[in-house]
DNA sequence: TATGAAAACTTTAACGTTATAATATTATTG
DNA sequence: CAATAATATTATAACGTTAAAGTTTTCATA
């Protein structure tokens, strides 16, 4: 009975024994404790006491043991879309140890940028979410507008949060920003440096985000009375090349646009690249604004006007909402569940957008 | 005794008593073969079959509550070089998966590049390695450069995998690429368009994958009897904002050089932004290469020609060494143990590089 | 062939938690 | 205030694995 029977660790962690020996309680009550349910008030001050005075943290692997569930989440990201996810994860990853989670990752799509088309492996998926068992899953941008992954998340009645623009379908966990606020605070941005022909580079049509950017650029020309010309409108999907395109076609044009909204940071780093390509000064001759304050934003010169996001907040609070609604799920306490989370974005005004050029 | 007591999920996952019935030996046996012990060969086979046929997956939770190990490796990276880990992150996170494993991660240092210094929490560190007892750790640059770090690891006596340019102190494992040859080649490339006049800029002096990767660009010099200019070498910190610096100051001089290496993509999508500035054109008056194969390396224009570096195969063979490692300590076999692996690199050839002005 | 040593295998108990069921306490009601 | 209902607590057993100790088999040697 000398102490523990196999472990080589020099300190032992403390369990929920100790916990329940100082306050004086059993373990379960401490457990019960743990997990959120009905305490009476005098004991939660011991316990809470007890526990910081042992430093105890839950054993994940004994929860698992012993418990339906399995403590881990399963964040899932479009390979081809890789730049846009290191914060994010960053973000989940710590919110996860917070709350004595594990979080698996799992890319899907083809590597390659180049291919069209990403064969997306849904069966993979849906197996992942059986074997590996994950008590929720994440779905980052653009892999959760697919409507095939939600039916299957749907289908495995497992709880999801999704990060990004629209509320939608039967999935009503939710963290992001404000895109068409955004939009149309960088459209006021630019009309106010004097722009009056500007010009937008959508994302993928079928994109929600893509959407909602587009309606704040438009919204924006509106109130202030401003003609949008079809020619100005361009679709890329969200890479470099096709906003190096699109940026061509616009410049080649009769009626010149002054400024340039890309959808995102990707394609309006591809504005800059047609604009030098075509000795176009940036931002003296031509603005150009992007959107997601991505990595890429300012390792460009000059450096992007952008939209910035909380990404790294934001993969907290995907993982603290799915974690609440386990915990509402669980408690059966109903509807009082906070479903959506709207985050405060920042319009950052760098080097690529300057006021109209006088002379044209 | 009809079936499981609580668990809520409709089909059970498959145990190890599972197996040892389908193959009709102790569960014990199975245990033991699949923690590498001697087995007769007739019971392999047996228990192969069974645990494919059963489909068994073993069960983390109830392994880390059992044995001596937590299942659980620590990835380290310096929050200043982001953009470097996502795909070592990826490769990493499924070779952990493949040997049920988790990955936890942790990033150290400042996050605002700005900052000159990074004051790293060691203490944080060290106590990680202590709370969540981690098996393993794997080492990013550039801070499995850092000495106090390297301290720690060694004081906690946990495995570690440094993935970095140079075998180090009384750490063994390592993953990488030779830095030298790299240099070494990308030199020549350039050498071989015609330039002759070559400049080069260092990373930071106390990584070691800078003097690897400056070594390799002198040698190349020196064996094709090419004077190498003092003046033409620069010391930079791996961002973009000191690559635009240093290539402003090598273009201001009289000698100018026709040709840059710089020591990785950052610092030579600054030294574009530098061209740029200057108008001068790249690739036809300037060339300029890169190192790393970044995915800024193909965000500007032009695509940058650089050392591209397998970083997701390096995440996945850190995690496949660290347990090796891990199965030969307790195996208790000795010095067989293969402790570096040197991955093979690609020049990359795009558009940032080409043959030497003709007229100057 | 007997003997002993080594190798392969099995039995038992334990890891730290929580589900369930049984018990004790508190609150509510007639 | 007794009786009942609601709430809070505790005891027990189980989750799936492996360490340690005990047992059998295999193999080499006397």
């Amino acid at each position: 009975m000398s102490g523990s029977r196999r472990r080589t660790y020099s300190s032992r962690a403390a369990t929920i024994k100790d916990v329940a020996l100082e306050a004086g309680v059993s373990p379960m009550t401490v457990s019960r404790m743990i997990n959120g349910k009905s305490i009476k008030l005098s004991s939660i001050d011991k316990i809470k006491k007890a526990i910081k005075k042992v430093d105890y943290q839950p054993n994940i692997g004994a929860r698992r043991l012993s418990g339906g569930r399995t403590y881990q989440f399963l964040m899932i990201f479009s390979n081809q879309y890789i730049a846009y996810f290191s914060e994010l994860l960053i973000g989940s990853m710590s919110a996860c140890k917070k709350i004595g989670y594990n979080l698996l990752v799992e890319g899907v799509g083809d590597e390659e940028s180049d291919k069209k088309d990403s064969p997306i492996d849904y069966d993979g998926i849906a197996s992942l979410v059986d074997r590996a068992r994950v008590d929720g899953v994440i779905l980052l941008p653009p892999i959760c507008f697919d409507p095939v992954l939600l039916d299957i998340v749907r289908d495995k009645a497992v709880p999801c949060v999704r990060i990004a623009g629209s509320p939608a379908r039967d999935i009503n966990l939710r963290v992001g920003c404000d895109s068409f606020a955004a939009a149309y605070d960088m459209t006021n941005h630019l009309i106010s440096l004097g722009h009056t022909n500007l010009a937008f580079i959508k994302g993928p049509v079928n994109y929600a985000s893509s959407a909602l950017r587009y309606e704040g650029f438009v919204s924006a020309l509106r109130d202030s009375g401003l003609k949008l010309y079809d020619s100005n409108i361009k679709i890329g999907n969200y890479t470099v090349d096709s906003g190096l395109e699109c940026t061509l076609e616009l410049l080649g044009q009769e009626n010149r646009p002054t400024a340039i909204f890309a959808g995102d940071d990707q394609m309006a780093a591809g504005a800059l690249c047609a604009a030098q390509k075509l000795s176009i000064s940036v931002p003296e001759q031509l603005s150009v604004a992007g959107f997601d304050g991505a990595p890429i934003s300012h390792s460009v010169w000059p450096k992007l006007t952008t939209i910035w996001q909380p990404m790294k907040t934001m993969g907290e609070k995907s993982v603290e909402l799915l974690d609440s609604h386990l915990r509402q799920l669980e408690l059966g306490t109903s509807d009082n569940v906070r479903t959506s989370m709207i985050l405060d974005y920042e319009l950052k005004i760098r080097q690529s957008t300057g006021s109209v050029p006088t002379t044209r």
